[in-house]
DNA sequence: ACTCTTAATTAGAACAATTCTAATGTGTTG
DNA sequence: CAACACATTAGAATTGTTCTAATTAAGAGT
């Protein structure tokens, strides 16, 4: 009954990005990939640290959430100019942006095609092109 | 030889928006409508104000910008999560974000299809779309 | 295990964008 | 030209985020 084995995957991760297998960064690690893809705020997973007992600074967790996005274990989304959101999915994909409740929902970057962009201006080059569709209303369910 | 022409047309817009043709008003609808289309943060919108002697308060500035919005005489752009742009072109269209300069550039709406686009979850209805092309370099000229 | 080095964590201060407060000023209407 | 409602303002407050400088912990070597 090892207690630890949740901890593998995570650390295999932080091993494979170069980054020390801390407890802090397993801690956080556990609470952003082990379950489905998350889009979370600094706020709210250092809330959900101290709930779940675990120790760590507001600046360890922004420091963290940069740390895993510079080694692309998770990724920036930009839809609200007074928060920054957290995704753990990596892949290409887009999202839907519940305005009144501030939740993300993916879509999918298969489903979706763009046609008729422009090209690149001169001496630029596309980084990402991000879909946003904002809701209004409240998901049921 | 009126000197006060070029002020008649924001003096419309403002009086068709039911908004008071205040002097700060009237000096920052000049501003941001004589002339073509607009990308402007409040900062930006702000010291602009000055350097051309109008003096108006940055508290004054967000209302104004807020103000407008909600009179559908600008519309809020989402691109980056350290400031809020606002746009004084309120057609349907996308934008261009030079990720290094923080400059914007239009993208025809019509000339943009998106095809694949799942329905609205239940409860919901699209608020808009949005599609932001994050631009790497600069761009020539 | 002990030590050394370097990297990580932390509390709290600092910062930047934005909003709020409460006092003063101005536009409009009768 | 009141009187009232609305607008403007300075400055304080708030929020999300970053920085600083001191402490702690990880990994490597012994
Ligand atoms: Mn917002
Ligand atoms: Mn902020
Ligand atoms: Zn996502
Ligand atoms: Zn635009």
């Amino acid at each position: 009954m090892k207690e630890d084995r949740p901890f593998a995957p995570t650390m295999a991760r932080l091993r494979e990005a170069g980054l020390r297998p801390t407890r802090q960064r397993l801690a956080l690690g556990r609470l952003l990939f082990d379950g489905g893809d998350r889009h979370v705020t600094a706020e709210a997973l250092h809330e959900e640290a101290q709930r779940a007992g675990v120790s760590v600074s507001l600046a360890t967790v922004y420091n963290t959430l940069h740390q895993f996005t510079a080694a692309s274990l998770l990724r920036e989304v930009v839809v609200d100019s007074a928060r920054t959101y957290f995704d753990t999915n990596v892949s290409d994909h887009h999202h839907f942006f519940v305005e009144k409740s501030g939740h993300l929902m993916d879509i999918d970057g298969e489903k979706i095609a763009i046609t008729g962009l422009p090209e690149a201006p001169e001496g630029t080059s596309f980084a990402r092109v991000d879909v946003i569709v904002r809701l209004q209303g409240e998901p049921r369910g």
